[in-house]
RNA sequence: GCUGGUGUGGUGGAAUGGUAUACACACAGGACUUAAAAUCCUGCGCCGUUAGCCCGGCUUGUGGGUUCGAGUCCCACCACCAGCACCA
């Protein structure tokens, strides 16, 4: 019996219970069977779900069980990016334990996924921060020390000097630490770094082969990549008290070599440290520049700033002497540190010239013509033929660059290079919540790694950070123990792994849970993820790294997969309204969009926005992502216990596509619950019929009913191309479609008329099914079609029912449509013609004049040209 | 600055080169009700014409182009959003 009322909580305890009880999500590895691995981003467990997290699963929830119906054998597991700084924070505020905290975290935020009805294998749960899961961050780490994948270098950390402990970047503000308020320092540290960049060229060249990923984002991953080929160049040198050196630079432009009027160097270039040793004034230059402008805006805006060395470098083809310059826009981290600079051809060596008097030489002939007069001109830096180089003039780019490039190795002052803007990667963090590090540090032997017999390296869970370094390093249980090589008594590493380690792989441990290595053959079955599904915000680093480690993996015979996520989907943000006050210092109060009232005039504009609590006017601030400063978040529990999940769900799917921005709307949820409101209504009056129904039997039906069923179908018909593109908001306002129609048949009628709600019902069952699974789930058992909808076969429109006798073709006259005509299906274009000719308004706009070409698009329109 | 994306009713949005504004939300009017809520019905781009029906013109950020036909393709511009940013 279908109750009277829509009851969303007795309904989703129902199918839940069902889903649990039969374990119909749990999977295994079907060979033969067409696998489908749907996986979101793992959250972290921060405490709550946000309504990110809910749209997020529920995108791949709908994706999962639609091709689960679709017959594939189908993964969808879920874990928890379990280590991080949050977790110590909290245990600063609230003295409780990082592992507690978390742990506590899992349990509620399973709860709330539980609650949703997400059609999860919980059986391969997994957390990062569990000793069976990150030993084997530490056992990969060591395979790549052993291939030199890892390696130990120094490198530079925040540190604030009070609390003696290293600072993530956005723990730095303004230059200051964000508990203490002390300047932060820059600290030298050892770190390991693994060699990213090794891969750099596949990383770069694989982007080609996806494509199921946005181009957006394979177009950022390809410039945070930055390959760039060029030309390494050398500038020899003596110095005062007889030393002699090169200086290497990096350009891309060796074609301009002959117009190379000066060479600058970074601050921090060894060479400009070196010319500061007496030269005070140089110095101090040197110092402004380190501490300099900190924003990006300042950065863009900022003045070229140079000082002389008074050093000079000689050019390596003409032997000239050129000055060397300690300028302000060369960047230590890029290239060489240092560029030969050709104001001619270059916007900021350009600018530089004229701000320091430095001669200006053009060497190409670009559109502008062979002088570079100011102001700068973008076709100064266009590729042209050389002019006044020589031996090299006449020739273009490639062949100026292949020329000189030649001459220079000749000299062994040259040679083509290609760099790269990627970094290697630095794992090392002086945190306490997350992987140790396998080194053991010995005195007489070294850095020594962790032998595997003794992973993992457990992490003691019971330390409560207090903000002064990292708690290990006072945990003599932890800190002490024996080199493995000689013995004697020797000190643990005590730091831990970037957290993006964590979720490199973790998708690869889903295929194998429990596994006593890090994967097994059940992983090669699974891999590569069919469809991945995340934020935007982790198109780069998160998804890079684990393509890293994903081609790491092959090279150590791990995985037979080069690239882990064969389609990629990136969600759109969630979004809210935004209301303040502006207090009379200036400062903002924010109001939750609970607490505020729209009053709205008669065309339904918003007239005016007042706070509930007195009534006064509140500003509106536009629309923007939900946030905790902005109070303008909504707690997904609170939506679930109102509406129930297929609610939340419904609106979820209902209100933008995928991959674009959703704005909140209460009105909006409001109209998804009337829908499934309406739907359960529908079932419920029509049951007993429903169930007595027999199959449609075509010919016996009226036009009316023909009518509706062809709707249906045609609605259906539309609804399950846009399932397979992945737009679930029609998908939506199909089913809409088909109910509406559905509810047109009169009341009253009989027998032929059950035998099409039963079979719309069916169809619009069967394709809402993975959007409202719980609605879904009850209706079907209940109206008698099946035991569990999640076995039934995947709805398909009846050719049949789309079937018209009559067609509706609009008339155009010149491509204005003019009327309408009814014509046979298979009517012949000369009857087609004739008839739409005959159209009274047609010939209105015709009147007569001579009938130059006729345009029949079939079944659509025709288009009378004169 | 560079790169990419997006601009459609009061709002979210739909449209696979072929009837722009589907499906919803909001709003207005009506039915039911003592009343409200809920529910149901009707209307709803702008301008003109009209008692009303019909009918006409305009409209997908702006301006061009291709096409019998453009929201959709091409070119230029504007606005907003995002990423990168002195990358040699």
């Amino acid at each position: 019996m279908i109750a009277e009322s829509y009851n969303p909580q007795v309904i989703e305890a129902e199918a839940q219970h069902h889903w649990d009880e039969q374990r119909v999500f749990a999977v295994r590895e079907e060979p033969g069977r067409e696998k489908y691995y749907c996986l979101c981003m793992f959250p972290y467990p921060s405490g709550r779900l946000h309504m990110g997290h809910v749209r997020n699963y529920t995108i791949g929830d709908v994706i999962a069980r639609y091709q689960r119906m679709l017959g594939r054998n189908v993964l969808q597991p879920m874990g928890w990016d379990a280590f991080g700084l949050p977790a110590e924070n909290a245990a600063m505020a609230g003295g409780v334990a990082p592992a507690r905290w978390t742990y506590d975290n899992i349990a509620y935020m399973k709860k709330q996924l539980q609650s949703l009805g997400f059609a999860l294998d919980w059986d391969r749960e997994l957390a990062t921060c569990q000793p069976e899961y990150y030993r084997w961050n530490q056992w990969l780490f060591l395979r790549m020390l052993e291939k030199g994948i890892v390696y130990l270098k120094t490198g530079v950390v925040n540190w604030d000097p009070v609390d003696q402990t290293v600072l993530a970047n956005e723990q730095v503000i303004d230059g200051r630490g964000w508990r203490t308020g002390a300047v932060v320092e820059k600290r030298e540290i050892p770190m390991y770094y693994m060699a990213i960049t090794q891969y750099a060229e596949e990383l770069l060249t694989e982007l080609d082969r996806l494509p199921g990923w946005p181009e957006q984002v394979k177009l950022m991953q390809k410039n945070w990549i930055g390959k760039s080929h060029g030309v390494r160049i050398g500038f020899p040198y003596q110095l005062p008290e007889s030393d002699s050196g090169i200086l290497w630079v990096f350009t891309t432009r060796a074609d301009t070599l002959l117009g190379a009027t000066y060479v600058a160097v970074a601050a921090e270039h060894p060479l400009a440290l070196h010319a500061a040793k007496d030269n005070p004034q140089l110095a101090a230059f040197i110092d402004e520049c380190r501490q300099g402008g900190v924003t990006e805006a300042e950065l863009a805006t900022q003045e070229k700033k140079g000082m002389p060395t008074g050093l000079t470098v000689t050019h390596p083809l003409t032997g000239e002497q050129l000055p060397l310059w300690v300028a302000n826009y060369v960047l230590m981290g890029y290239g060489e540190g240092a560029v030969m600079a050709v104001p001619a051809h270059d916007e900021r060596d350009f600018a530089f010239a004229h701000q320091f008097g430095l001669p200006i030489k053009p060497v190409i002939r670009t559109s502008a013509g062979d002088e570079t007069p100011a102001p700068w001109k973008d076709t100064y830096a266009d590729y042209g033929v050389c002019i006044n180089s020589g031996q090299y003039d006449g020739l273009d780019f490639e062949q100026a660059v292949d020329a000189i490039a030649a001459d220079l190795n000749a000299k062994e002052l040259g040679e083509k290079k290609v760099i790269w803007r990627l970094r290697d990667w630095g794992i090392s963090r002086q945190r306490y919540w997350g992987t140790p590090i396998p080194i053991i540090h010995c005195e007489a032997c070294g850095a020594v790694p962790v032998p595997d017999d003794q992973l993992p390296v457990v992490l003691p869970e019971h330390l409560v950070p207090d903000g002064s370094g990292n708690p290990l390093n006072k945990y003599p249980e932890f800190l002490n123990c024996a080199c493995p090589q000689c013995g004697k008594p020797a000190r643990r590493e005590t730091d831990t792994m970037d957290t993006f380690v964590d979720s490199s792989w973790y998708f690869f441990r889903y295929g194998t849970p429990g596994a006593n290595a890090m994967v097994d053959k059940r992983a090669d079955y699974w891999m590569p993820v069919d469809q991945y599904i995340g934020g935007i915000e982790h198109a780069i680093l998160h998804l890079l790294y684990s393509r890293f480690w994903t081609k790491v993996m092959r090279d150590l015979g791990l995985t037979t997969v080069s690239e882990p996520f064969a389609n990629l989907l990136t969600q759109g943000m969630v979004l809210n309204h935004i209301f303040f006050r502006k207090g009379e210092k200036g400062g903002i109060t924010y109001y939750p969009p609970a607490d505020v009232e729209m009053v709205r005039d008669e065309q339904g504009r918003v007239a005016s926005v007042t706070a509930v609590a007195d009534g006064q006017p509140v500003e509106y601030g536009g629309i923007g992502t939900m946030s905790k400063s902005r109070k303008n978040g909504v707690d997904p529990q609170t939506l679930i216990e109102q509406y129930g999940a297929d609610t939340a769900r419904l609106f979820m799917m209902f209100a933008a596509p995928p991959e674009q921005a959703l704005e909140w709307s209460d009105a909006g949820v409001g109209g998804a619950y009337r829908f499934l409101r309406r739907l359960w209504a529908y079932a419920a009056e029509h049951q007993d019929a429903i169930r007595a129904a027999g199959e449609v039997v075509a010919v016996t039906l009226s036009e009316p009913l023909r009518a509706v069923r062809r709707e249906v179908h045609e609605a259906l018909k539309q609804a399950l191309f846009d399932f397979g593109r992945h737009q679930f908001n029609t998908v939506v306002s199909g089913s809409m479609k088909m109910l509406n129609s559905l509810a047109r048949i009169e009341a009253g009628e009989r027998d032929a008329a059950d035998t099409v709600r039963r079979e719309g019902l069916s169809l619009l069952l069967r394709l809402l099914s993975p959007i409202v699974p719980h609605v879904t789930h009850v209706l079907w058992r209940e109206l008698g079609y099946g035991d569990d909808v999640l076995n039934a076969v995947w709805p398909a429109p009846d050719e049949g029912a789309l079937v018209r006798s009559l067609v509706t073709l609009v008339v155009q006259v010149n491509g204005k449509l003019r009327g309408q005509i009814d014509v046979p299906v298979d009517a012949e274009r000369g009857a087609i013609e004739q008839l739409a000719q005959a159209e009274p308004n047609v010939q209105r706009f015709v009147e007569g004049k001579p009938i130059r070409k006729v345009v029949i698009v079939p079944g659509k329109l025709v288009n009378l040209v004169c």
